[in-house]
DNA sequence: GCGACAG
DNA sequence: ATCTTGTCGC
């Protein structure tokens, strides 16, 4: 590590690809002394990514793992009526074209009141540990969007695809977005991330065995001794739970009851909706591409 | 070579 | 994430 982030304001030159990212380091070579210097990175595959890392780290200081808003302690989560979900699907072939969605359902109904799909480009690689930095630009954008178009709709808490706190170093896709937006968000993800001694192993596999009901689930605590997050057994017919940490301003307590109290089936109906519009409208619009006659 | 690897 | 057939069950 060549110096020490010496600014902690991460703002990137506006319109610039986010893959390739500007920090601010503290330089001390050639007579110089406490010069500031400016690096250029990209996201690649070939070491740790450490200026990605570090990016993390500073924005997790900003993170919130409790409860903010009154809703979330509310029993019935009364005062809770927009629920959003977002989700990236990606074009076969095509490792930079997907589709970015997000839907906003009310609540308790779980009706689409609000959908924006967007065909998008992606500037940085999928690299686990740091999808965010492939995703959470698409998202953004969407989110502003709305905040435009009808900000009467912003939904009051936003389920990920993929994980929150539960991450390589407690920053996933989740936090990144709930940071960036300021809005309580949840992660949600269908594999266990095998991160701080979690492993889904055997003993792991028995636990799951043993949720009986839709609801039942089990805290995952890591070697570190931290809570990191929930498996949930999510309806009444799936085998396989699914995997719930805190994003952003929530605790993994209420983000455990609110994901089950929007589970029809295994994916909650919000992060389920992207899923489907996303993917339908990846399709359909690829297809279009293709055949412009029509 | 082998296992891991959110999406 | 995506590539993919059939099969079991309601």
């Amino acid at each position: 590590m060549l110096g020490v982030v010496v600014s902690q304001q991460l703002e990137f030159p506006k319109g610039a690809n986010p893959c390739l990212r500007q920090y601010n380091y503290i330089g001390g070579g050639g007579g110089f002394k406490n010069v500031v210097l400016t690096t250029l990175v990209y996201l690649t595959e070939e070491d740790d990514c450490p200026f990605h890392s570090r990016e993390q780290g500073i924005l997790k200081d900003r993170l919130i793992t409790s409860n903010t808003e009154t809703w979330q302690n509310i029993p019935d989560f009364h005062g809770l009526d927009r629920i959003g979900g977002v989700d990236l699907s990606y074009v076969k072939e095509d490792d930079t074209s997907a589709c970015a969605s997000l839907i906003v359902l009310s609540y308790p109904d779980l009706e689409v009141i609000y959908e924006d799909c967007q065909m998008v480009t992606l500037d940085a690689p999928y690299i686990a540990g740091f999808l965010a930095f492939r995703e959470v630009p698409s998202l953004v954008e969407a989110v502003k969007r709305l905040q435009e178009k009808d900000s009467r709709l912003m939904p009051q808490v936003l389920l990920v695809d993929g994980n929150g706190v539960l991450h390589h170093r407690g920053f996933g896709v989740a936090c990144h977005l709930g940071i960036l937006t300021g809005l309580p968000t949840i992660g949600v993800a269908k594999n266990l991330l095998q991160v701080d001694g979690l492993e889904n192993n055997e003993s792991h596999r028995g636990q799951a065995k043993e949720l009986q009901s839709s609801g039942d689930f089990f805290y995952l605590e890591g070697s570190s001794g931290n809570i990191l997050g929930a498996a949930l057994k999510s309806s009444q017919k799936s085998v396989k739970p699914i995997y719930i940490s805190v994003g952003h301003k929530i605790s993994l307590e209420t983000a455990v009851k609110l994901v089950h109290s929007c589970c029809k089936y295994r994916v909650p109906e919000p992060t389920r909706q992207a899923d489907i519009r996303s993917r339908e409208f990846c399709v359909k619009t690829t297809n279009e591409k293709q055949m412009p006659q029509d």
